[in-house]
RNA sequence: GGAGUGGGCCAGACGGCCGCGCGACCGCGCCUCAAGCCGGCCGGUCGUGAGGAAAGUCGGGGCUCCACAGGGCAGGGUGCAGGCUAACGGCCUGGCGCGGCGACGCGACGGAAAGUGCCACAGAAAAGAAGACUCCCCCGAUACCGCCCGGGCCCCACGAGGGUCCGGUGCAGGUCGGGAGAAAAGCUGAAACGGUGCGGUAAGAGCGCACCAGCGCCACGGAGACGUGGCGGCUUGGCAAACCCCACCUGGAGCAAGGGCGAAUAGGAGCGGUCAAGGCCUGCCCGGCCGGCGCUCGGGUACGCCCGCGAGAGGCCGCCGGCAACGGCGGUCCCAGAUAGAUGGUCGUCCACGACAGAACCCCGCUUACCGGCCCACUCCAACC
């Protein structure tokens, strides 16, 4: 799973993402720049308003293991998804449908 | 058994499947290369993978770079003694004070006769002060108030008793004046210029004495803080986490420190001399350095990668020294190293149903957060023998 790492990238994603959001989380996506693989990166976001240290890795984590069921990354597309209140706690078919839904509000897969 | 004190330890467990970081090995896999090695990617196997506080960043040290030319003043820190430690504001043992029946716990615990300042309210007074005040004792005065004595009148059985008025060289309680005293008492206050008792005296004060508290000196014990005893003159409130005094300590910044490798546009290094402005050395002064100037030399930063980056003041076990903190010796083990940041998901079984919380250069401490459980030693109470 390759991530997005440099903070000019980042930066980038958060200036010219399209844009959706549920109750539980929200997405944040480009498409990838000319001259890159195919193969689409990902970024797991837990602001810092979240909470201290073990709760923001335990929203990352909670995101990372939804994205691989959901088949992510996508090829083609730099997504960023953010974590909201409540992440820590769903059930995994919360976060499931959640994902399923902003990733169809932002294109990446038919509805 | 109940209540408690001190210390140590654990931080849900086991298994299946999928997944992640790091390390080692394998593939006759893919990329790179003329090919091989190296390197990268992918896949597989094995190993390993957060804390007691990883936290707050409060103290100390290692490490790194800068500054080193030292001195003075200022600033900051620490504050019973001895010891431990790389060091500390930490730890251990001891002393003193306070709390607890006790095991034990808590204490910025040097100096208030060097100086300045503060002590609300209340109170005469809050610190060295007038003996100013109330006061206490003595002497004198007696208009007035009071007391005493005598008498008149009234109530009345002109007795007792009561009321009222008059008189008196009467008394001196109030009052006034003078003198002596500084002891006792002064409701207050957190705190009041030693305390209790006896003697002494016109009344009285450490005025004399005994004991106690405090101060000073001496002797003894102790390494010391200090303790015990004796003697002395009789006495000097508290606050120094108020200024201050004394003793000791104290350069600055931090791993985004700092260094290496890799393209292109002008910045750097060395030497010399000088100082007007400017900058730096925590602040100021003396002083020094940089810089600007001249000459010479030839090569560096933004972004990425690598080093720093984990074998250490290291863990465990044993023996020895020490009351202990700790130290010494021997054996044994290798125990996270990410760089948007690795431990998760799911299913099953079990139990006391799982708190606070996530390494980011490392270590020693302190402080704060925390569901519960286990072990050891000790104290008090109860019961049994």
């Amino acid at each position: 799973m390759l991530t997005i790492t440099s903070p000019s990238d980042i930066d980038h994603l958060f200036k010219h993402a399209r844009r959706a959001s549920v109750p539980l989380l929200g997405i944040l996506t480009v498409p990838t720049a000319e001259g890159r693989a195919v193969t689409g990166r990902v970024l797991f976001v837990a602001g810092r308003k979240m909470g201290g240290a073990v709760l923001r890795n335990r929203c990352k984590r909670v995101l990372r293991e939804a994205c691989r069921r959901a088949e992510g990354p996508w090829p083609g597309a730099d997504v960023a998804l953010l974590a909201r209140a409540g992440v820590a706690t769903a059930s995994p078919p919360e976060i499931d449908r959640a994902v399923k839904a902003v990733l169809s509000q932002v294109g990446l897969v038919p509805r």
